[in-house]
Parts: structure tokens; C-alpha cells; sequence
RNA sequence: GGGCCCGUAGCUUAGCUAGGUUGAGCGCACGGCUGAUAACCGUGAGGUCACGCGUUCAAAUCGCGUCGGGCCCA
């Protein structure tokens, strides 16, 4: 049975009830279920990390999933679906940290690393049930069931099988480097986890004496005088030049050396107040001056250190062209130090304080603290050139805030680098929505890849499976928990620190090996996740089957981060590609494009547009307001405007339903091949249409074009069935019996209604779901029980007659000009007019027997097409180009003009169509040519017109007692219409009604209409006349026309 | 400073791959409809398609440059 539909479309009620029943049917499995054995369809959800709460751009990722997933699965594929969930790393440490009030790793330590993990654990399995009740409240299906962990056991074992075999594959060393390295945390971090923003620093000029010569200074710059203890070199840029200048200031002088062009800027900026230049030197004389430390007396191992000038590409022409090298400190220095066997000395521990190394004075001074210390001891030892403050951009920990710092340690690498060109022609192999996401920005990240330090100093991750022996340096990694039972006799229940640190391997030279104290970037986690999640290397079967991924999606900044992490991971170990197709997605702004940020207020929650507005409405929003992959402003005002048009979705929906009720429309109704005869040209339009939208969207579902689908969809709902097709069926709709028109309409809307529910289904799941289970499930019992059961419907060519939709497009064209004349003509729809006049510009129109629909849509008689550039009679206009006459009339153009003013337009016409005009005017006759006089064609006042696209359209507004008398009937009609409304009178209900019309003439039209009002309105008792006495439970007054008209009605017994 | 993307009506946007009169929705003004009705429809006003230069018979669309925004890098 079909059931009624009470009032308007309630997401939230809507949506409840389909969630109980997908609960209660178990509907999720059921679906997956059905699709085993089917062509597969390996989807790998990128991570979110475990929060706690998802955000508008998490709720959009998932959708944009959801959505593909469903419609691979309607397409009978298989899909793998597991959710994931990225659950390791500092930023969970850092949670746990504060709650705890802990200031460092020393406070871990004390309080017990085993007790921090389980914390850390506890932690973000929380945060993970949070999301995943938010996810699915969006009625995103992934298996949250069963999701895949980055901190489970055989998780971890995937990472570890990873590092084994990039082992393997002599990708993996270990080396000193320079690290981003965040001293609160005391780990390095990754260069994706450093954030920058403005910080003001000092600015120091720094003068380095030049050795052999006396009083002469090398000039540097630099914002970080910290660093300067650990100065091992100069750079200086090999195409500039140099110069030595004697400087004065305050009486005294002495010599400096930088870049020629900045030489006057130096000065200026350290109050020199004259200066002379000496000699210029070059890049190459610049490469042979050696100098001391400027602080050499208070770092000992300087004195050691020879210090020189080296060429470097990176030095450009700003501050002194002079660059501060400290090795131990910065990665270009790094580089440059390593090139050229300079000592990497690094005077600063893992806590930011400076070790023993840099001196008794430094030793245990915290580095951002050290500046001014640092800028003391220049002042005193006369090394300082000036100081000033400057605003720039600097590095900080994502997670803590921490300012970051350059410090040379030993860590854990893959040399990515290594495989930059192979990587490079895995990307041109990937298919990439948008194409430009892999070819351009991609490919650009990878050409600048560099090798991945890939071990961080921390606890809450998954352990390096490095071990060594400290003996002999032996090093062995370990690929899985059963490989590390072997190796060691010991089985662990939990892969994590702390337990694994106690375990020590034999050592083939007799020694115990130690594990490496580190764990993995937690980029690594998710990194190996599409071979993880088919819980690969303890289930090689599953991972042969699957792999590697058809489809992944993810926002753009994660070119950088997962879709290059997983790309790294894989080549490493499997040396291709792990996903074969990428649909990059764009960010969540505010209407405004600004970022969504806590500190602007401009955050909108997902549940909160859920709330207002509903799941369906959120998902149809998300994926229609823009291209994918450009970022979505949103915007309240647009979710609203999807809401009402799901809305009138719902009531086109809704429309049917009293009547099929009414009908007892069965499944044998629903039958539109019983109809075939039947059909009217308009119900072959709507089914060609319907198909027609199914070709699109199918289409455009293959290359994601995922706004288009929902713009498709809105179009056909709003324009062709709600606008048009509705308006068109409803008189069929109140015919009382079983005619084959009504049911064929009926057939044809129901036909209609299910394609849509079925092609709606992956992308408005609930309202879906809804509408498939009153109108299919209602009717046949053994139809499948769910919607996201059905398969995804197939155009049917049959139905799809393009030429009919040209003319139906064609009679809504010439409908909307019709209603534009009318209002010019102020003739309201409600009045019928004897006749349209359709006159084509250029070639004639086919109305391809649509005749009647136009005739009931324009309220006319007769429709009459005019061939082309034919016309009806009009007024014309004709007014006089005043830039014509005067040259060729001169002191005569006045009379001229009135002439034309007064002239016969329609003559003057006929006459300039033959050649020239001949006015005659005071006695006086004037010649006059086309271009004298601009001739407008007027509709005449009976003949208002209005343009469409292949002319104008006239509407004969001239009334008739007959036609009168129809619009006084409808006016009538719709009065008492209106008062059932207002007794809330049931669609059958029968009325008695009196109207009393206080004019005579008005009344006698009235009366030619009676049995037709009567009818209509379902009166079984109908009293009109003049003076007549009103009863009724409702009695109004009413206005008709300035004719006063008085109704009563009230239900007949 | 570099790479990629974006800039169209007051707001949100379509069209750009493949050059040929910029099209919607919201908001505003006016009108209409009324057995979908706290719904719906029409009309109107509102655009130097960010700016400049070029290619072309023709540029929102292609190329170059500038400005502004986003993501990423340095």
C-alpha cells in the first residue's frame, strides 16, 4: 500500500525514521553483502585524525565518498570501504600532556611511558567512537564497524613490513641532518607539521675580523644571533662583487667587506657617517679570506675550526651579501657544510639549551633566551655592527606553538630522493580529477621531493622496528610481530613502546642488539593504509586480490601529505603507484573565503546544518556549490536554497499521493507499459527527459563532475517536473473515475518518482530511501529492501526523444512570452483569451503536436503559428532621425519633422517599403528616405506581445461575453476553494454553497457557469443570484473585479 | 621569491577543456497562481566577465603581464 505523506518535508523526522530502519534491516550490510562476488572496487579513506570532532571539510570529504561509494555499489561492484582512522602521534601526546600539566618529556618519564601510552590509547579510541557517531550521522556508509587503526597490532606490523623492505631495497640509513626540531617537544617534526607566522626576532649585523689583516671585518647578517656560536663559514654569491671600504664613525675607523650595491645600506643602517672604498674585491678573492670566530674566546672548540668563505648559489643581494654558515643549524648550511667537509658543529641538545660544547658561559641556556646574551658578548668584544627588531616569518610546532629551531641530528631516512623520477612517471600513469591536480601540482611537489626523515623522539607511535648492536653496529628490521617472536622468544600483546623497548635481539657477533628508541612519523602511519587496510602482510590473499586502490579523495593539501606520503611509501616497498585514480578535492571557507578559524568565529559545524536543515540537505549542498576541487565559501543562504528545493522535490512527491490513495493505485497501475496508447505527448516528454537526466548524470558520475549531477538534478525537479509537469497533470489528476488518461498520467509520474529516488539515492540518501520504500516497497513486497539495493537505473534510448524535448521547450518559451503579454496587457491567467499568436522570425515553429498543453498553460482558445516574418497587424511608431534630415533639409528640417509627426505611420510604411515616402504637409511636400524616420512596431492595445527566443508571441486579450463569463466562473472557483481550505474540507468532500453577486450584469454571466462552478467545487447544493439570504459555517465578503461578491459554503450532510 | 588553482550582478555561482549575443539562485521591486498551499510561478532593475596587453573576423573562454584570494613550497 501506498501510504499519504503528511506535511511538509521534515529532514530531521525524515531522516530518524530511515536511520531506524536501515538499523533495524540491517540495511548497510545487507547492501555490501549483495555486491560480493561482484567486479571489485578498492576505495581507501584517507584518515582523519582522531580529534574528536569532524569539521565541515571532513563532513564534505566524506560525503564526496559516501556518494561514489553508493553509486559504485548500485553499479554492482564490490566496493571495499573500510573506514580510517589516523590515531597516533604528538598531537594526541600533547592532549594528554596538558592534561596532565606536563612541561617536557621529563615529566612523561617520571609519570611512566606505559601509563602514557595506555592514556594517549584511551584517548583517541574516544575521540574515534565521537567522529564516528558524527559521521554517520551525515549517513555515510563505511565499514565503522570494523575500520582500520593506525594503533592496532597488525597496523602496526603493515608500517613495520614497510621499513623491512625499504631495508630491503637499500632505501632506509640513517645520517646526521638538520631537522625542523621543536624544543618542547624534543622530537624533530616534519617540514608538513611546522607552521609559519609572523615573529618579531632580532636583526643583528655582525662583524667577523678577517685573519692577516688588521681591523678588517667580514660584515654578515643574520635574525637568529644564537646561532652564531656555531658559526663555521661565510657564503658569498659567486656572480657578485665585493668591497672593502674604510668606515668611519665617531672618529674612529675600520674596514669592511660585503656586497658592493649594499654597501651604502650597511653603512647606513649601522651610523657610519662616512666611508671610502678601497678596492673592490671579487667572489673568487672573496673565497681566499679566512677568519676568527667573533665570540672565539667563549666557544672552545672554535679554535679549532678553520674558518672560511665558500660560493653558494642561495646567497642573494639583500642585507650584506655576506651569509653566517652555522652547519649545525640550517639545511642549506647543512648542505653547503657537507660539500665542502666543514665540521657540523651543534652546540644546542635536544631541549634547546646549548650543551657543554658551547662553552662554559652558554652551557644551559636556552636558545631563544641566549639572543640578547649572545648580542651582549658582540657588543663587548666590539663585533657588533648594529641591532635593530624585525617582523618576519618564522617556523613553529603545529601542535605546541613551540618556535621551531635547525639543529643537526642523528635520524632515520628513506631516500625518497633517489626515486624522484620514477615517482614522476607513476603520477603520469595515475588518472587525476582534476587533470591538472597530478600533471602540474603534484608533479611539482615531487620534483622538489627530498628524503624523508622518517623517526621521531617520541612515545605515542608506532615503533621504529630497528635494532643494533652497540658492539659491532649490526642492524637487523624487523618485519612482523611473529618475526620478532622468533627472533627474540618473547611475544608481546602490544606492539607499542614501552614494551617493545625492553626487548634485545642476539647479535650474530655475540652481542645484544638494542632497538632504536624511536618511533615513526606519523605521516608513516597512513602512508602504507591502502595495503594496511586489506590487513596485509598477515593476509597476502586479500591484499592480491585488491591492490592497488581504484579510487582515493582528499583535500588539496594533501598533495603534500597523503598522496605523496603513500606514494613514497609504496615505492619504497612495492615501487609503484598504491591508488590508480585521485579525485582532489578543495577546502571548507567561510562566504567570504576566508579560512574557517577559531580566532575569526567563523567556524560552521556540521551537526549544526544537520540540525537546521538536514543530512541530505548538507550532502546535496556540499556537492552542488562548486567544482570539487575549488574551494567551497559556504554559505547559509545557499544551504537554505538546496532546502527548498529538496523541499519542492518532496512536494512534487507528496502531489500524487492523495490521489493514488484515492485510486487504490496498485502495482498493476504502476504498470506503464499498460499505458503505451495512452500516453500524452506531455507524459512522453517527462519520460524522455527523465532519461535523458540519467544519460547526464551517468556520465558525468565517471568523471566526477560532481557538481554537475547535482545541477542536472536540481534543473529537472524545479524546471521539468515540478514547474511544468505537475502544472500539466493536475486537471487529469481530479478526474472522479478509472480513466486510462488518469492512470496513464499517474503511471507516468510514479515511473518518474522511482528513476529519481533510485538516481538521487548516492547522493540524498534518506529522502531516497523514503520516497523508494512508500512507492515501490509499498506496491510489491518482493522488491528489494532497499533502495541502495536497486541497481543504478539505465537510460532507456526508447524513451528519449530529443526533438520532443525541443518543442516541449519551445511551448515553455512561448507560454512564459504569453504570460509576459498578458501582464503587459493586464489580463490575469486566470481569464482566458480567444486566441495566441506565435509570429517566428525566420523560419516557422514545429509545436510537435503539443498544441493543447500550450492552449491549457495559456488559458487561450486557439493557437494560430504565423509563417515566418509574418505578423499581425500593429501600431506603428514613426519618429524622425533628426541626423538624417538636417543635412539634406537644412533651414527647412523643422517642417520636415513636424511633417513626419503628423503623417500616417502605416502609409508612410507602406510607402518606404517601395522606395521613398512623399508627405505632404502646409501645403508643402516632402521626400523622404528610409533612413530618415526609425519606425517601431507597436502592439496594438487587444494585442499584447512579448519576445522568446524565435520571435514574439501576441496574446488577443479581446473579450467575449462567453470568455467573461469563464473568468468570473474561475474567480468564483477559486474563492470557494479557498474557504474549503479554510474549513479544512477533505479533497472529496461534497459543499453547499450560496453566492450572492450585487451586480445584475455580472450575475446573468455568472449564471451561464453555474453547473460548471457547481462541479467544480463539489457542491451538491448550489445557490447563486442577487439579494439571496447567506449561510453556511464560513460566510466572506469578497472583492471580484470592484464587484462585490458574498459566499457562504458549508459541508453537505 | 617559486608552483598550482581561483577572480563573472549586492551575495553564492554556471559557462572556460573544444572562442561565436554571459545563464541561474538568493536578495530587491512589481505582478500572478491557488485541490503541492506557512508552498509555488512570472516580470523587472542589477555585469567595463579583476585590470592591462596580445592572438583572432570574433575572447569571460587562448597567450603574456599586473593586482587580489586560497593551498603548497622556499
Amino acid at each position: 500500500m501506498i501510504t499519504e505523506v503528511a506535511g511538509q518535508y521534515n529532514a530531521e523526522d525524515l531522516e530518524n525514521q530511515i536511520r531506524l530502519l536501515w538499523e533495524k534491516e540491517q540495511t548497510y550490510r545487507t547492501v555490501r553483502k549483495l555486491r560480493v562476488g561482484g567486479k571489485k572496487f578498492f576505495f581507501v579513506d584517507g584518515p582523519p585524525y582522531t580529534t574528536g570532532r569532524i569539521h565541515l571539510g571532513t563532513a564534505w570529504n566524506k560525503v564526496i565518498k559516501d556518494s561514489v561509494l553508493r553509486y559504485k555499489s548500485m553499479n554492482c561492484f564490490e566496493v571495499k570501504d573500510r573506514a580510517g582512522w589516523d590515531m597516533h602521534g604528538l598531537p594526541i601526546e600533547v592532549k594528554v600532556e596538558e592534561s596532565f600539566g606536563f612541561r617536557n618529556k621529563k615529566d612523561i618519564e617520571t609519570y611512566g611511558v606505559d601509563k602514557f601510552i595506555q592514556r594517549c590509547k584511551e584517548f583517541a579510541l574516544r575521540q574515534k567512537d565521537d567522529m564516528t557517531a558524527q559521521f554517520k550521522i551525515l549517513g555515510a556508509w563505511l565499514d565503522w564497524e570494523d575500520p582500520y587503526m593506525t594503533l592496532k597490532n597488525e597496523y602496526l606490523e603493515a608500517a613495520w613490513w614497510t621499513l623491512k623492505k625499504a631495508h630491503e631495497n637499500n632505501l632506509l640509513e640513517r645520517g646526521l641532518r638538520v631537522v625542523n626540531w621543536c624544543p618542547r617537544c624534543q622530537t624533530a617534526i616534519a617540514d608538513s607539521e611546522v607552521e609559519y607566522w609572523d615573529e618579531t626576532d632580532y636583526s643583528i649585523y655582525v662583524k667577523f675580523p678577517v685573519l692577516g689583516e688588521e681591523n678588517t671585518y667580514i660584515v654578515i647578517w643574520t635574525t637568529t644571533p644564537w646561532t652564531i656560536p656555531a658559526n663555521v663559514a661565510v657564503a658569498v654569491n659567486p656572480t657578485f662583487q665585493y668591497s672593502k671600504v674604510r668606515a668611519r664613525k665617531d672618529g674612529k675607523a675600520e674596514i669592511l667587506i660585503m656586497a658592493s650595491d649594499l654597501v651604502e645600506s650597511v653603512l647606513k643602517i649601522g651610523r657610519y657617517q662616512d666611508f671610502e672604498l678601497l678596492c673592490a674585491l671579487s667572489a673568487e678573492q672573496m673565497q681566499e679570506l679566512t677568519y676568527s670566530h667573533p665570540l672565539g674566546g667563549m666557544v672552545p672548540r672554535q679554535k679549532d675550526i678553520l674558518h672560511r668563505v665558500y660560493a653558494a648559489d642561495f646567497v642573494t643581494a639583500e642585507n650584506t651579501g655576506c651569509v653566517h654558515i652555522a652547519p649545525g643549524h640550517g639545511l642549506e648550511d647543512y648542505e653547503l657544510g657537507m660539500k665542502h667537509h666543514m665540521e657540523i658543529f651543534c652546540p644546542v641538545g635536544g631541549d634547546g639549551c646549548y650543551t657543554a660544547e658551547a662553552g662554559a658561559k652558554y652551557q644551559g641556556l636556552y636558545v631563544k633566551e641566549a639572543d640578547s646574551e649572545v648580542i651582549v658578548d658582540l657588543v663587548e668584544q666590539g663585533k657588533l655592527l648594529s641591532q635593530g627588531r624585525l617582523a618576519h616569518r618564522y617556523g613553529h610546532c603545529w601542535r605546541c606553538k613551540t618556535p621551531i629551531i635547525f639543529i643537526a641530528t642523528s635520524q632515520w631516512f628513506l631516500r625518497i630522493s633517489d626515486l624522484r623520477d620514477k615517482m614522476l612517471e607513476e603520477v603520469s600513469r595515475i588518472t587525476w580529477y582534476p587533470e591538472w591536480a597530478g600533471s602540474a601540482r603534484f608533479s611539482d611537489w615531487i620534483k622538489n621531493a627530498r628524503d624523508w626523515c622518517i623517526s621521531r623522539q617520541r612515545y605515542w607511535g608506532i615503533p621504529l622496528p630497528i635494532w643494533t648492536c652497540p658492539a659491532c653496529g649490526h642492524l637487523e628490521v624487523i618485519g612482523t610481530a611473529a618475526e620478532l617472536e622468533e627472533r627474540s622468544g618473547q611475544k608481546l600483546a602490544d606492539l607499542h613502546r614501552p614494551d617493545v623497548d625492553h626487548i634485545f635481539l642476539d647479535c650474530p657477533c655475540g652481542g645484544k642488539m638494542v632497538r632504536s628508541p624511536d618511533v615513526f612519523d606519523v605521516w608513516f602511519d597512513s602512508a602504507v593504509a591502502s595495503w594496511a587496510t586489506l590487513r596485509f602482510p598477515s593476509h597476502e590473499e586479500e591484499f592480491s586480490e585488491w591492490w592497488p586502490a581504484d579510487f582515493i579523495t582528499e583535500g588539496h593539501d594533501q598533495t603534500r601529505g597523503w598522496f605523496y606520503s603513500q606514494l613514497g611509501a609504496a615505492m619504497v616497498s612495492f615501487g609503484r603507484a598504491p591508488y590508480k585514480s585521485v579525485l582532489m578535492h578543495g577546502f571548507t571557507l567561510d562566504d567570504q573565503g576566508r579560512k574557517m578559524s577559531k580566532s575569526i568565529g567563523n567556524i560552521v559545524q556540521p551537526e549544526e546544518v544537520v540540525q537546521k536543515f538536514g543530512a541530505d540537505i548538507l550532502r546535496f549542498y556540499v556537492l552542488g556549490a562548486n567544482a570539487p576541487w575549488e574551494d567551497l565559501h559556504f554559505s547559509w543562504d545557499a544551504v537554505e536554497n538546496t532546502s527548498r528545493m529538496l523541499n519542492i522535490f518532496w512536494n512534487a512527491y507528496r502531489f500524487a499521493l492523495p490521489y493514488m490513495v484515492l485510486d487504490k493505485f496498485d502495482a498493476g497501475k504502476a504498470d506503464l507499459s499498460r499505458y503505451e496508447s495512452n500516453l500524452r505527448p506531455e507524459d512522453r516528454w517527462i519520460l524522455s527527459r527523465v532519461n535523458s537526466l540519467i544519460e547526464d548524470v551517468t556520465k558525468e558520475m565517471e568523471v566526477y563532475q560532481l557538481h554537475r549531477i547535482v545541477r542536472s538534478i536540481s534543473d529537472f525537479i524545479l524546471e521539468d517536473l515540478s514547474r511544468w509537469y505537475i502544472q500539466l497533470v493536475r486537471p487529469r489528476t481530479w478526474i472522479e473515475q478509472d480513466n486510462p488518461d488518469k492512470l496513464a498520467a499517474y503511471a507516468t509520474i510514479y515511473e518518474v518518482l522511482v528513476k529519481l529516488s533510485k538516481l538521487m539515492a548516492p547522493f540524498t540518501p534518506f529522502i531516497a530511501e523514503s520516497i523508494y520504500q512508500n512507492l515501490v516497497k509499498g506496491l510489491d513486497e518482493g522488491a528489494p529492501q532497499s533502495v541502495h539495493m536497486c541497481q543504478w537505473p539505465k537510460a532507456d534510448a526508447a524513451r528519449i526523444d530529443k526533438h520532443l524535448e525541443e518543442s516541449m521547450a519551445l511551448v515553455r518559451e512561448v507560454s512564459m512570452a504569453a504570460s509576459n503579454a498578458r501582464q503587459k496587457g493586464g489580463r490575469k491567467l486566470r481569464w482566458p483569451v480567444s486566441e495566441i499568436l506565435i509570429a517566428p522570425a525566420k523560419e516557422t515553429v514545429d509545436l510537435g503536436g503539443l498544441e493543447n498543453v500550450l492552449k491549457g498553460q495559456t488559458n487561450s482558445k486557439k493557437i494560430t503559428v504565423l509563417a515566418a516574418g509574418e505578423k499581425p497587424k500593429m501600431d506603428l511608431e514613426i519618429a524622425p532621425v533628426h541626423k538624417k534630415i538636417g543635412p539634406v533639409y537644412k533651414g527647412e528640417a523643422k517642417n520636415v519633422v513636424e511633417a513626419i509627426a503628423a503623417a500616417d505611420p502605416t502609409e508612410v510604411k507602406r510607402q518606404l517599403d517601395e522606395g521613398e515616402a512623399t508627405i505632404s504637409f502646409r501645403g508643402m511636400e516632402y521626400r523622404i528616405t528610409a533612413d530618415m524616420v526609425a519606425i517601431k512596431e507597436l502592439p496594438s492595445q487587444n494585442l499584447p506581445a512579448a519576445e522568446f527566443s524565435r520571435g514574439f508571441v501576441f496574446v488577443d486579450i479581446t473579450l467575449t461575453p462567453e470568455l467573461e463569463a469563464e473568468g468570473y466562473a474561475r474567480e468564483i472557483i477559486r474563492r470557494i476553494q479557498d474557504m474549503r481550505k479554510e474549513l479544512d474540507l477533505r479533497v472529496e468532500d461534497q459543499i453547499r454553497a450560496i453566492v450572492d453577486i450585487e451586480s445584475k450584469p455580472i450575475l446573468d454571466l455568472a449564471l451561464q457557469k453555474k453547473e460548471h462552478i457547481a462541479g467544480e467545487v463539489r457542491a451538491a447544493n448550489f445557490q447563486l443570484g442577487l439579494g439571496l439570504e447567506l449561510q453556511g459555517k464560513l460566510v466572506k465578503d469578497w472583492d471580484i473585479e470592484g464587484v462585490c461578491v458574498r459566499i457562504g459554503i458549508d459541508r453537505a450532510v
